[in-house]
DNA sequence: CCAGACGTTGTT
DNA sequence: GTCTGG
DNA sequence: CCAGACGTTGTT
DNA sequence: GTCTGG
């Protein structure tokens, strides 16, 4: 699965890769290494400008954690962070989302935990692993709109923007330390995944790709970023891998 | 008809 | 054990 | 995902 | 919003 991961991309770095793109100056787009659910992550997406009617691509932050734009209340969304793509075109909290709003969202590389099982002298404990393809992975994405009812029509924060993760079965190295991994976008078919007007399901599940084609780097790391309070680029360190698992 | 759900993940 | 917060 | 919190009433 | 269960 994807329930942590590194972000320190910037709208430059966005632009030499994919080219035109659009964002709030006043938006701060702070690296983060320890993105946790519902911090606010920066995303790509397509939406036709109200006044123009120009199909424009943004980068803007969304909340981690999907919530329905029917929810009476944005509580659930924390524990939406991912979508299975086996079923995200028939689920009724992913299927509309699956089919006009598609998002990429940049991220260095990704967490993944196992259980290492106590000992004489030590607790058991939960030691981080690192993933990463060596360069941006696009990882595909569902966003969604809630209105909050308590709020005036004139409050901007009378909409919450959220999204999820789209995961799948995982393979190669990937799957060694865990059995679900974030699906990715190749950068040719980033135009293709964002067009809101794409809904066919069958299209749209080609352009879903393992990172790395599944061969990913795997690094043990401090267990510091099992706290959601840690963060900066120490926590990509490397650090002794108690389980093998590394490559 | 109305009421209630609607999601992922863990673990070896 | 299970839920909430980050 | 992990860490940290979890609470109110009864008075057999 | 939309589907399922009763």
């Amino acid at each position: 699965m994807c329930g942590r991961f590194v972000s320190t991309t910037t709208p430059q770095d966005l632009v030499g890769l994919l080219g035109e793109l659009r964002w709030d100056p006043a938006e701060a787009f702070a690296p983060s290494w320890n993105v946790a659910p519902t911090d606010p992550v920066p995303a790509v997406l397509e939406r036709v400008d109200r006044e123009t009617g120009e199909l424009v691509r943004q980068f803007r932050p969304l909340r981690w954690g999907l919530v329905p734009s029917w929810s009476k209340d944005p509580s659930g969304g924390a524990r939406m962070i991912n979508a299975r793509s086996e079923t995200v075109n028939e689920k009724p909290a992913f299927r509309k989302a699956f089919a006009t709003r598609r998002c990429v969202i940049p991220a260095d590389g990704y967490f993944e935990w196992r259980e290492v099982p106590a000992e004489a002298d030590r607790k058991k404990y939960k030691q981080p692993y690192f993933l990463s393809t060596g360069s941006v992975m696009l990882m595909a994405g569902l966003y969604e709109f809630w209105r909050d009812r308590t709020r005036a029509d004139d409050d901007p924060a009378a909409w919450l923007a959220t999204t999820t993760i789209i995961t799948k079965d995982a393979t190669d190295t990937a799957g060694r330390v865990h059995d679900r991994m974030p699906l990715t976008i190749a950068p040719d078919d980033v135009a293709s995944w964002l067009a809101p007007d794409l809904t066919d399901p069958d299209e749209l599940h080609h352009l879903l790709r393992r990172p790395g084609d599944g061969a990913l780097r795997v690094r043990a790391v401090s267990t510091a970023v099992n706290s959601v309070r840690s963060n900066g680029p120490e926590l990509l360190a490397d650090a002794p891998d108690p389980l093998g698992l590394a490559d």
